[in-house]
DNA sequence: TATATTCCTAATGTATACATTACAATTTTA
DNA sequence: TAAAATTGTAATGTATACATTAGGAATATA
């Protein structure tokens, strides 16, 4: 790793933790566990969960700890019902202010995802759509937003990555069809300036994952 | 204060001191200084600063500390755009989920500001104000679009704080007119359960509040 | 057996000593 | 004088010892 502070080390370690799926969603994350298998004292480690629970990626019970937040067919409309809208603003704001420097990272990130179509790899899918998805957030130009986006996506990841485990065994959201299609399309829309079509493409995007993944509940 | 842990005592402390304008944007907030006057150790202090900063409140330079975000008027442009739209979201949501226990409240904040335009008090305004705003956000019954509600207002009244002191002494978005009444009428539109009207009334209200305060730049 | 009570333990909460480092002040050098 | 190198210091970053407490285990009681 190249952080050059252990908090940092800490937090990223543990985002990876989670995201790699190593917790269930209640599961406790223990100051004294990750200290020792991160090998670093609980004090960064202590920050670290402090920033995430700030984050809302993590609940806490007083003394009691950090744990992965529960899930439930509520919480799941209600992250993705947040999510579709303001990624669908970011996206209309991103058709406003986006550069040609922007424009090539997004075509760059269709042409990773077409080779992933060749040779399939989950975390390649998952990396891509990350950039995608925190990109455009990015080029919206507005760090609220942005920062919403990226709260928003990481908590609809946790459904992306449990659900799919327990109901499939198979990424839905991996999808070589309406994925990389849609995807293309909302970085035409962007790059045309067209901010409404941008906007509600994205709102459709998001909203179709949603309902690949639940359409089983 | 009625914590039963530093940590919480300390995050409240700090958000009052910068809510009351004790900092200016660009000010440090060093944490001995900070344990100093609220007489703890820098533990909870750090802690609490960490949290203020995942969320967005304060912004961090590594081994320089924490500082109270510099404001600009593209800043303040992109709090109120996001604000605007995801309060909008809210008070339509709110519109569907409302109870008659919500309504009540709702209807007994109308009341208390109404009183408050007999005998003004700037600190009272900002109390109902902000339990308007929150409130909406609460009843929309969406933990995230609440979450981030609550982040884009308090960060939205540090520009409403700050300006207003800067350029006028006085406290525009306190305006007897425009405020209550507006307040009202998102009120009667949630009550009438139109989720559109609610919506597009809670975006006009925020875009009032902002222009009133950014006419003069 | 069911329920209430006590105690124990493992985890968080807190203070503090020490390590590191960004920045400014000082000194050196041309 | 102006620029570069050095040093000092005040702040954050880290480890660790100790305090507190939530919740379970063990025990007592009906």
């Amino acid at each position: 790793m190249a952080e050059n502070n252990l908090e940092e080390f800490a937090y990223k370690s543990i985002i990876r933790l989670i995201l790699d799926n190593h917790f269930k969603p209640g599961d406790f994350l223990l100051e004294t566990e990750l200290s020792d298998s991160l090998e670093l004292s609980r004090t960064p480690v202590r920050h670290a969960l402090g920033q995430l629970v700030a984050e809302g990626f993590l609940d806490k019970k007083k003394k009691k700890g950090c744990f992965v937040p529960r899930v439930s067919p509520a919480d799941a409309r209600h992250v993705f019902f947040a999510r579709e809208n303001i990624e669908g603003l970011a996206a209309a704001s991103a058709a406003r202010y986006v550069s040609d420097e922007d424009l090539a990272f997004l075509h760059g990130l269709i042409e990773k995802e077409k080779a992933l179509a060749l040779t399939p790899s989950r975390l390649g899918y998952v990396r891509v759509n990350e950039a995608f998805h925190l990109g455009v957030a990015r080029i919206s130009q507005n760090k609220y937003l942005a920062q919403y986006c990226r709260h928003a996506f990481w908590r609809s990841h946790t459904y992306i990555i449990f659900f799919d485990k327990y109901y499939t065994g198979k990424l839905v959201s991996g999808n070589q069809e309406t994925g990389p299609l849609q995807h293309s399309q909302i970085v035409q829309a962007i790059e045309n300036r067209n901010e409404e079509k941008a906007g509600n493409l994205m709102k459709l995007h998001i909203r179709t994952t949603f309902e690949q993944l639940f359409v089983k509940l």
